[in-house]
DNA sequence: AGCACGCCGACT
DNA sequence: GTCGGCGTGCTC
């Protein structure tokens, strides 16, 4: 019989804690449990049972367990285990990335009253002779704050017994703060402990006093933590049957037609929509003539029936569809790689059609801005009322209402974005990653892991298919599909046979010699935007730095206007509609990493030099400028400013299917699998700088957003084109992504990875450590880069650094980084293991170290 | 990570 | 003498 159990809770610590089970029926593995936490009591979940007792500690009791039935089954379980010794990240916070219920139990705080706080209080009455609270104040002679301690007796014995603490000594209180303080304990004698709501309500206490009071040991705070229905409930109004109607206004009679229309019932919020007042309606349900029902509501996608939806497919798609379907039951991984418009997406969906046809359900991943309202909406006509969308925009409660359903079988078609990885599907067969090589699959905060292998390893424990689908898939899962890993899908042609667009190289070097003059836009681009925008066609410009220009720079000195906070250049922003030139007031300089912002100076601030000349061009730039040379098109602007909100988006595409917008200019967002048939121009500016970067993912990156915003092109009837300004046209990134040759482009990167060991060839993780103070960060940073030299496992880890990390300091913190080198991801793990353990021993706090396995950017 | 304890400087 | 700064250590 297991009297014990280990309890995963989520805070940073890289262990799980025992605990004492309670009688009755011991918990299973995977359920939660509410455990009692230093002085609070936390959500946790249940990894182990152990019939012992640990020797070398006290244990404390399980507070209560929440689950019957295991919340978590064996497959993700293993799969939290596994993540959390991959990235090595704490088991507990892994676990409360997965499970969005850990929300769904609300901690209430409760005080309650102690002995010694009664005696504090019987003590002050009786000095004060009865004379408490109503409308006066306590006794000045025996003020309640000038106690500075309790009696002498009891700190007698605090000195001698262990366990019990002198009291710290007590400023003196206002009488205001006494009165309060006497309120509070007042109210709690009378009973039993309170919610702090109403305790602050009845007694005007502030939380500083309440804690005030807490540590001077009168009164005790308590956390309890109750579970509550995580479906949003709805308001029915229900008509009473009654036999008689009694007179009624004419406003009552109005409801009771409506409800009577309706089979008698019907929600509050479509009472109101119809501008049925809700007065009248409370004054019937005052006479009982109306009663109000709450309910679980029901989920609405977008009203349309469910339909099983036919696909058309051409031979290519079914082709691939039947190789992915004969998997389905077992684990099998597969790369679709298929070209900007083949159809990847109508596979999916047809795949997920037949998966459910065979009684299994499928998770989509889809990048965090890829699910477009256009794809909803596709889904919904396929699938109706079975897909759960899980998506950044959902509040806890309704990310809770989604996982419910997943889990009662509800919604067997799951898409969502990289947690819903993690959507606790029953009988999962199929897994989908659209757009595979998205760096929003990696989560850039503990645990950081990957959702695209998190997605592979779950149907490898799972025994379900993975498909991994992209126009310009990693490296990694290339090179996973060369070696067999993976079996690779292709989908050369486009749908319908549209072509892939022509692409046109502009060599900048050779522009800048012919024109004499640096300009933003090449001769060729404009005239071809202009042909396009008098054909009565879209056309769309990639700009991919966001703000007006990135940097400020002291023509005078050479000083780089940098953040105060991080080694960052401050990017420049001109108000929105500005005239330009016109009120330097509204203008800003701006960090994108801190957001620290400042107004533009007019003299440099380091020479007092008034020359200061503004370097380089972003998207704001680009379409001021656009709408200079072009006066009559229809502009808009994509990109992180434009674009806070998820309407935003919307609006925006919306506007770009119905063709008021014929001219966008935009950063890397308007690259992301948006379908706008009239698009058949796209000119790429200046995306090319990155291959300047010291950064081994620089060339992938590049020919990732090329393609991709190429793809954007002649996806209608008419075909596309697309002009690229680049200053290194020889560049095998650049040219590959111009015949729209993956395979080139991967064989060239491949041999380079391979020379430099960097992935796919062998595994690699970055280490980073900061500190407000520089030689600390330094300093550690050296200490683990000595151990990791000392422990190479014969040249099995290799480690560069440390050094300064790319951005040296970002809001205050100064930064070192190590990278490491695995030959395997085995080696890799140890060594990164045996570096925490050391760090432990040579008192690097751990807080100060972030690992990062699979780091897609070395930070 | 929080949160408490404890030791040291600034100030009523 | 009192307050409150934040460096140090622990959580079953």
């Amino acid at each position: 019989m297991p009297e014990y159990c280990e309890v995963a809770l989520p805070v940073p610590l890289d262990r799980t804690f025992t605990y004492a089970l309670r009688d009755g029926p011991s918990p299973q593995r995977g359920a939660r449990v509410i455990a009692p936490f230093r002085n609070e009591k936390l959500i946790g979940v249940v990894v182990s049972l152990a019939a012992q007792a640990p020797q070398d500690f006290e244990v404390r009791r399980l507070e209560a367990v929440l689950d019957k039935e295991p919340l978590l089954g064996e497959p993700l379980l293993a799969l939290a285990e596994w993540i959390a010794q991959y990235y090595l990240a704490p088991l507990g916070e892994v676990l409360r990335a997965m499970l969005p219920l850990m929300a769904e139990v609300r901690r209430t705080v409760y005080y309650r009253i102690t002995d010694l706080g009664r005696d504090m209080l019987a003590d002050t009455m009786d000095g004060a002779d009865g004379f408490i609270g109503v409308g006066g104040t306590a006794d000045p002679s025996t003020p309640l704050g000038a106690r500075s301690a309790p009696s002498l007796a009891q700190d007698d014995i605090s000195r001698f017994v262990p366990g019990i603490r002198r009291p710290r000594r007590q400023k003196k209180l206002s009488a205001e703060e006494q009165d309060m303080e006497l309120r509070v304990l007042t109210r709690l004698a009378a009973g039993e402990a309170m919610k702090v709501s109403t305790l602050r309500t009845a007694t005007a206490a502030s939380l500083p006093g309440l804690a005030s009071l807490v540590r001077k040991k009168w009164i005790a705070r308590e956390t309890a933590a109750a579970e509550r229905d995580a479906r949003r409930m709805e308001r029915f109004a229900v008509l009473v049957p009654e036999a008689r109607l009694p007179a009624l206004t004419q406003k009552q009679q109005a409801i009771f037609a409506e409800l009577a229309a309706c089979g008698g019932e019907m929600p509050l919020t479509e009472l109101r929509n119809r501008e049925l007042s809700s007065s009248t309606l409370q004054t019937l349900v005052r006479r009982h003539l109306v009663r109000i029902e709450e309910r679980a509501a029901a989920f609405h996608l977008g009203g349309l029936p469910p339909a099983s939806a036919a696909f058309e497919l051409n031979a290519p798609q079914q082709q691939a569809l039947a190789t992915i379907v004969n998997s389905l039951g077992g684990f099998h991984a597969f790369l679709l790689h298929g070209v900007t418009g083949s159809g990847k997406t109508a596979v999916y969906l047809a795949a997920m059609q037949q998966a459910l046809d065979r009684g299994l359900s499928s998770i989509l991943l889809v990048p965090e801005i890829g699910l477009t309202p256009q794809t909803a909406g596709l889904l919904d006509q396929a699938f109706g009322q079975r897909v759960a969308l899980l998506h950044s925009g959902l509040t806890p409660e309704e990310r809770s209402e989604q996982w419910r359903r997943i889990r009662r079988g509800e919604a067997p078609i799951v898409v969502g974005t990289r947690s819903a990885i993690f959507a606790p599907a029953p009988n999962l067969g199929l897994i989908l990653v659209d757009e595979e090589h998205d760096q929003s699959y990696k989560q850039e905060e503990t645990p950081r892991y990957h959702a695209r292998d998190v997605a592979v390893m779950r149907a490898k424990l799972g025994g379900s298919v993975v498909v991994l689908g992209s126009a310009t898939p990693s490296l990694e899962s290339w090179q996973n599909s060369a070696q067999g890993k993976y079996t690779r899908i292709e989908l050369r042609e486009r749908v319908m046979n549209r072509p892939l667009p022509a692409v046109e190289l502009i060599d900048m070097r050779r522009e800048f010699q012919e024109t004499g003059q640096e300009q933003l836009f090449s001769r060729s681009l404009i005239e071809q935007t202009r042909a396009a925008l008098e054909r009565g066609e879209q056309a769309l410009i990639l700009l991919n730095r966001r703000g007006y220009s990135f940097a400020v720079i002291c023509r005078a000195c050479g000083e780089k206007l940098e953040c105060q906070n991080c080694a960052i250049a401050l990017t420049h922003h001109k108000p929105a509609g500005e005239e330009a030139e016109v009120a330097p007031a509204g203008q800003r300089l701006e960090c994108h990493y801190c957001g620290y912002r400042r107004t533009v100076p007019t003299r440099c601030p380091k020479c007092d030099s008034e020359h200061l000349y503004y370097l380089g061009a972003g998207s704001q730039q680009g379409e001021e400028r656009l709408a200079e040379i072009f006066p009559g098109a229809r502009m808009g602007r994509m990109d992180r400013d434009t674009v806070r909100g998820r309407g935003d988006l919307e609006r925006l595409l919306a506007r770009l299917h119905s063709g008021e917008i014929n001219l966008l200019v935009g950063t890397q967002m308007i690259a992301k699998g948006h379908d706008i048939h009239g698009v058949t121009l796209v000119g790429v500016v200046g995306c090319d700088h990155a291959l300047s970067l010291p950064d081994f993912r620089a060339a992938e990156r590049v020919f990732q957003l090329m393609t991709q915003v190429s793809g954007r092109a002649g996806r209608g009837e008419l075909p596309g084109r697309v002009v690229v300004q680049t200053y290194y046209p020889d560049h095998y990134a650049i040219m590959a992504a111009t015949s729209h040759d993956y395979a080139a482009f991967a064989e060239r990167e491949l041999k380079y990875r391979r020379w430099m060991h960097y992935p796919p060839f062998g595994a690699l993780a970055n280490v980073l450590v900061q500190s407000q103070k520089l030689e600390e960060a330094a300093g550690w940073a050296a200490v683990l880069g000595k151990y990791l030299v000392r422990n190479q496992n014969g040249g099995a880890v290799r480690v560069l650094g440390p050094c300064t990390a790319p951005i040296a300091r970002i809001k205050g913190v100064y930064r070192f980084h190590l990278i490491l080198k695995g030959a395997s991801r085995k080696a890799l793990n140890v060594a990164l293991r045996g570096m925490l353990d050391d760090a432990e021993k040579s008192g690097v706090p751990r807080r100060n170290l972030i690992v990062d396995v699979d780091a897609l950017r070395l930070m």
